[in-house]
DNA sequence: TCATGTCCATACGCTACCGTATGGATGTCC
DNA sequence: GGACATCCATACGGTAGCGTATGGACATGA
């Protein structure tokens, strides 16, 4: 009886669909919701099926955090692509991160959730990594408009410090934020202060 | 035998022992550290002894925070009263708590300890009592400085992520923040861009 | 058809933590 | 020197997650 309801999808389980509903539990609910069984239950499956694919919960932590990395990394360098080649690339790159880590509610969620565990022998070079990447880029733009070395790295730091303190904000207490209208001109008053 | 070691104090824990030693498993280790057991084990106790003075995890985390709260909110005023009362309590209030996320191992902890548990029913409006009230008094300080309410706003909101945002920074990337003397020239430097 | 490899469910033992129950030690007051 | 309250240790049961062991379903090629 009631064989309508397909009994799921036949298809096996990939690594790929185990790190990538991981990397949707870390995005939510943080480093301590990327667990074997509670994420074995998003997925209709028992850890049976992970400890197939993985060899542990250190593995797909692992996996979740390269798939993090490679995605925003693709991110980002197609942002600063996509800008105008000419002098404003600087200014086109903050208005599009600052805005959409105030507007969009999941934006900048995993480098919060990775925060707590910056010692954590998995995430620590990982964070490393993107940090550096994300500050050498602002470093070099902010060169590019003219800056010493020097202050273009002071300003490097504070442009990223304000992006991870509103990401905070952002998700935290929302409500101090402005939105709409508002919120535009915000960010656009923001991003004039941080320019050279 | 050996009765020259002392068997600890035979002073009964007070619920300050417990709030105070849960502040601390906060600030260094997350909310998931404010845990009964090995709380207990810091002191020299029991499970029995906690469950006298409180009535569950709950309770010690309430506490926990309150003293956070407090503390946290008698720091920030003495600061500013310490502050000369002339034009630049602004720039003083800005130099000594920037100055103080970058070089003081733990300062800003809490804050960060805290983010990822911005929707725990206990902690939300602990954080927005607190951010509320930094907020207000950044807001003030920029109107008294002649911003009018809606720059002094956006300047409150940016010079408060640049706290939150450097306060990330320097717990889980410090190589990328200045030290010794060019820290000091940094954070000047950072102040007179939070300047109007 | 059967042998082998793929993919997974179930069952098990282990650890860490929560909260409760119970009784014991220690002081204080009469 | 009881009686009572204070403060706490121990023992217990319960939950959630990790990792392992084992066997079974299903395909595929010989």
């Amino acid at each position: 009886m009631d064989m309508t309801s397909a009994k799921g999808p036949r298809t096996p389980l990939t690594a790929d669909d185990w790190s990538s509903a991981a990397l949707t539990a870390l995005e939510r609910n943080g480093l301590p919701a990327v667990a074997v069984e509670p994420i074995a239950k998003t997925l209709g499956a028992t850890k049976g099926s992970f400890y197939w694919h993985f060899s542990g919960r250190d593995d797909l932590i692992t996996a979740a955090l390269a798939r993090w990395e490679r995605r925003d990394t693709d991110g980002v360098i197609a942002a600063v692509d996509r800008g105008a080649d000419g002098a404003d690339r600087l200014r086109v790159l903050l208005r599009l991160v600052l805005g959409a880590v105030v507007q969009t509610p999941g934006a900048g969620s995993i480098e919060l959730a990775l925060q707590p565990h910056a010692d954590h022998p998995i995430v620590a070079p990982v964070l490393a990594r993107v940090t550096e990447r994300r500050m050498s880029t602002l470093e070099s733009l902010y060169v590019e408009q003219g800056l010493s070395k020097a202050r273009a790295r002071d300003r490097a730091l504070l442009a990223y410090a304000a992006y991870l303190g509103h990401a905070q904000l952002a998700h935290a207490t929302p409500d101090r934020l402005p939105t709409g209208k508002a919120f535009t001109a915000y960010v656009d008053r923001i991003v004039e202060t941080l320019m050279p």
